[in-house]
RNA sequence: GGAGAGAUGGCUGAGUGGCCGAAAGCGGCGGUUUGCUAAACCGCUAUACCCUUUACCGGGUAUCGGGGGUUCGAAUCCCCCUCUCUCCGCCA
């Protein structure tokens, strides 16, 4: 969330910034404001009786204590009705309060002021773009043609167990998106320098909230079962992506700076409900319900948010290079930006049977936005306490990343080629009928 | 699932209604002493918010797992919740 003090102290700069995503924050912003001027007032009335309260107390203590009792009783009386005007008013400044964060949580990170305004997709502009495209001597096939001719994952029993949208890989499908994912998480933790975790993959309402996934999309998560032992953490949800739990591990923490900076690689399931987005182009391995995905978060000081943003972004293309794969990495402009981020980075990776560019990963740096959300602060040298930069991308997500390989890879003969570096992994150079 | 114990500052650990934002020790920071290190001694050592100042200082409020209650006043009394530990049962 955005930090209030800014909002008070620079509220035509965020009122800027925040038109420059497209939306529509300036009725909220209005309200922040208000909301927050409310608080203020109460609360400086209210603390001015509270201190007059502990300070009649404080006498009635003395007296009490001088056996005074018939002074310390009349004091009482007096003091009596102030307790009331508190309660009172302590129930204005909650009230107050607590609408302003309601509608605080609402509203979107700032995006950095290097980022292109615009309104779509089309606005992104390129960065730069890696290998070419494939030209194949032949007629290139679909994956989802190869996928049913190498039986790499059944279509029609993965509808059957759990509905449109869900994977059923078998045999050297099954192997291959194993073997992907531990190529993965060995390319970031040993080469790359981030700590292996393994998270949760359902978590509670306020991991959601801290990442910015909550409250504005709620109806894209699974929601699961509450427990019989009822948790304080209420309804839990399957994890949408990794960072759900990984960027939250420190959550409500104060760092050391010596501490900094952390890079932490987690492998997931990914659960998307994906609400409204059933029906045409579903079909495939492109928008699915579940899919696995190598998640990569930083927990940086906010001067190195950005070079460290950079190197997620070259770490998640060496993946792809390792995997002969044609990219582009595009920057996403502010209309385009995701809620929490300030500045996102997107790979797109061709995929000749589609003849289309897909989405294997998309890296943003969202300053402190989620920090303040999940009260994450670090402890600087110099002794104040400061909220870092938490960065996430994905490194990268799959499904996407198997149709890109075996569209790219597959051969005249209908097998596909197996890239070098994934080899020790499959334990196998290629895979045919 | 059953029985019991507990949750206090960075850590250990006192504190059963006012003198407690909180003893003591450890750790940390600064200083004195010292050829260096160590020791000894002295001082400082939480967070958030509000007001003021929009640098500094200062004033105030809240915080002893979380929430509610009693009271002029709660770390302390009452209620609810969560978590942790020990033992038994069950299980991968």
């Amino acid at each position: 969330m955005l930090d209030i003090k800014l909002i008070r102290e620079q509220t035509d700069h965020v009122r800027e910034r925040l038109r420059a995503r497209g939306g529509d924050d300036d009725a909220r912003l209005g309200e922040v404001l208000a909301l927050d001027e409310q608080r203020r007032t109460a609360l400086a009335e209210v603390e001015k009786l509270k201190a007059e309260r502990n300070r009649v107390s404080k006498e009635i203590g003395a007296l009490m204590a001088q056996k005074k009792v018939q002074e310390a009783e009349q004091k009482k009386a007096e003091t009596r009705d102030i307790g009331a005007r508190i309660s009172e008013l302590d129930q204005a400044v909650a009230a107050a309060e607590s609408r302003r964060d309601e509608l605080l949580l609402a509203l979107p990170n700032l995006p950095h002021a290097k980022v292109t305004i615009g309104r779509t997709s089309a606005d992104n502009p390129v960065i730069r773009t890696w290998g070419e495209t494939r030209k194949h001597p032949f007629k290139a096939k679909g994956h989802v043609e190869l996928c049913e001719a190498l039986k790499l994952v059944d279509f029609a029993r993965g509808t059957k167990l759990s509905g449109s949208g869900f994977l059923l890989y078998t045999h050297w499908g099954a192997r291959l998106e194993r073997a992907l994912i531990q190529f993965l998480l060995d390319l970031h933790t040993t080469r790359h320098d981030y700590v292996e975790i393994s998270p949760p993959y359902i978590v509670g309402e306020h991991c959601m909230t801290g990442v910015g996934q909550f409250p504005k999309f709620k109806d894209q998560a699974y929601a699961v079962q509450e427990g019989l032992d009822s948790s304080s953490l209420g309804k839990l949800y399957l994890v949408p992506t990794a960072e759900a739990p990984v960027a939250n591990i420190h959550r409500e923490e104060i760092l050391k700076e010596a501490q900094l900076p952390i890079r932490y690689a987690a492998y997931s399931p990914c659960f998307r409900a994906e609400a409204g987005a059933a029906g045409v182009g579903t079909r495939g391995m492109i928008r699915v319900h579940q899919f696995d995905k190598v998640e990569l978060i930083k927990i940086v000081r906010p001067e190195q948010g950005y070079e460290e943003l950079e190197a997620m972004v070259r770490n998640a293309e060496t993946v792809l290079q390792l995997l002969g794969l044609h990219y582009k990495v595009i920057q996403l402009c502010t209309g385009d930006m995701g809620f929490a981020s300030a500045m996102t980075y997107d790979i797109e990776v061709w995929a000749p049977g589609q003849g289309s560019y897909l989405e294997v990963s998309s890296c943003s740096n969202c300053e402190e936005f989620q920090a303040r959300r999940m009260n994450l602060r670090y402890k600087s040298d110099t002794g104040e306490n400061r909220h870092p930069h938490i960065l996430n991308g994905s490194g990268t997500a799959l499904a996407r990343l198997f149709v890109a390989l075996v569209e790219t890879h597959q051969e005249a003969d209908g097998s596909i080629t197996i890239p070098e570096a994934l080899r020790p992994f499959l334990k196998a150079d290629r895979i045919s009928a």
